[in-house]
This record gives structure tokens, sequence and C-alpha cells, in this order.
DNA sequence: TCAATAACTAACTAAAAAGTAGGTTATTAC
DNA sequence: GTAATAACCTACTTTTTAGTTAGTTATTGA
């Protein structure tokens, strides 16, 4: 057993998904590698069917786990960017992993998602 | 929007995220590909924490969505084993990065898993 | 000056995921 | 013949996760 941040893992591989599980996270963090997008609003507009609530506690956790970080852009009005950090980047081939994965499984129950592709702004 | 098997998913990492998400999935996915243990009971004493009815039910949804899949050793009594199908073993690269990634994480944080490591039998 | 937008937060509820406890059939090992 | 092991299943409860609704401060644009 791995205890690190009170927290208790049986392996290595327990200890990451402790950082990108869950249902947005790694969608977020995809998001910011792939499209550069990444203001608040950026995000509810491109992550179909996130609540405020969960787009801002995931938010808070992913920056608590040095995954994202954010530029105050100005104070009043509250204007801010999301951007991965250095730990953020590390998980890229990941990121490009599990989204071609995906694409390929499309294709193999003969979705086109390339073609089909209208879903981002 | 995606519509696959009568669910919704937004994006190709939603649809990796749909087969592999969830608490014990990865786990039992990165023990068949990195232990080559595959009964049942061996399941049970290599991961931790994980409670039988977690266990059987997580393995069916691995057979049904074909990441896995066991071969009978006998009927009466009941002795099977499971292994990775070839859809199962395309996600290989993604078990090795997820598992290195956590082990770096883990010495970024003064905890040496390799040194450490008297986890799984 | 009033609506829209940005970036949130908080209280509450609902749904999904996971855990607990117990049971089944069958075999081997002592 | 009794306990231990294997490979499960079922009903039920708890915990965790996620969704809903509403509210805050501040600015810009019509």
């Amino acid at each position: 057993m791995i205890t690190l941040n009170k927290k208790i893992y049986t392996c290595p591989v327990d200890v990451t998904l402790g950082l990108i599980g869950g249902k947005w996270k790694l969608l977020i963090l995809f998001h910011l590698h792939y499209f550069a997008k990444k203001s608040y609003s950026d995000f509810k507009a491109n992550l179909p069917g996130i609540s405020e609530k969960m787009l801002s506690q995931q938010l808070k956790e992913l920056e608590r786990d040095k995954l994202i970080a954010k530029n105050q852009l100005s104070i009043k009005p509250n204007r801010v960017e999301y951007f991965l950090t250095e730990r953020g980047q590390s998980l890229g081939p990941l990121y490009e992993f599990i989204s071609s994965w995906g694409i390929s499984y499309l294709m193999e129950n003969n979705i086109d998602y390339i073609k089909d592709q209208h879903l981002y702004k």
C-alpha cells in the first residue's frame, strides 16, 4: 500500500487514477491539451453537459494537484485563463492515446468521427 | 454528440472513458496485462480492497465490451481463466503509461515504489 | 439603465457507484 | 465428514458523485 496525501493507493496505476479519475477531469485536460481554449466559459461552451458546480470543482482539484494552473488576466472584472502545467503536459501522450483509441473504436463500430466532427466550437 | 449502444458521448475521449472508467477497470486490465494472473481468485488476492460484487460486476462489463474474455477450464467444478482480448491488448500502451507515470509521480513525492514493491503476489 | 456575459459559490437533491452480508454449487485436502 | 477453496450471485445499505437552482460581483454593449 502507498500512502500519499492522506489517501491509500494499491499501486501506481491507482495513484494516477486518483489524479485523473472521474467523469470530467480527462475531458478538461484533453480540452486544454488539444484546443488551447482556456477560459471558464470556453469550458462551459465546449464540454456539453457539464454543470457549473462540476466545472469549478474539477478545475479546483486539478489546480490543487498541479495538473493545471491559471493566469489572472484581470481582477475586476474577474478574468482568468487556464493552462496545463508541466505536470499536466507530461500526460500529453495519454490524452492523445485515449482520443485516438476512441476514434478507432468508433470506426470499428462504423461511426466516422473525423467525418462527422462538428462538436467543438 | 455520438450515440453508441444507447449511450451518448461528447467526443472520442468520452467513448474510451465509457469503457475503462470507474474505480476498478483499469486496475483489472493492468493486472491482466502485467501479471498474467487470471483466475477469479488471483484478482481477489491481488486487488486489495475489491469486493466480490465489484469484481464479478466489472469482469462482466469488461467481457461485454470485449476487452477481456475467459476460458472455461472446467464446468464442474467451475474453473476459469481470464485474458485480454485483442482489443484489451490494444490498450497496452495506456496501461504502461499510466503505471510509469504513477511511478514518476511517486518519485516526485519521494516514494520509491520500485524499491518498496512488495504489493503483488 | 437594463440585459448579457464572465467567473464563480452555496445549499440542497438525486442518481450512480461501491460496499456489506449472506447464499449457492462443487471439489479437493486433511 | 468437515473445512477450505473456487467461482460466482442477490438483496440491501452506504457513500460518492453529480445535478439543480439560485445567488454574488463586476463589466460591457445596446
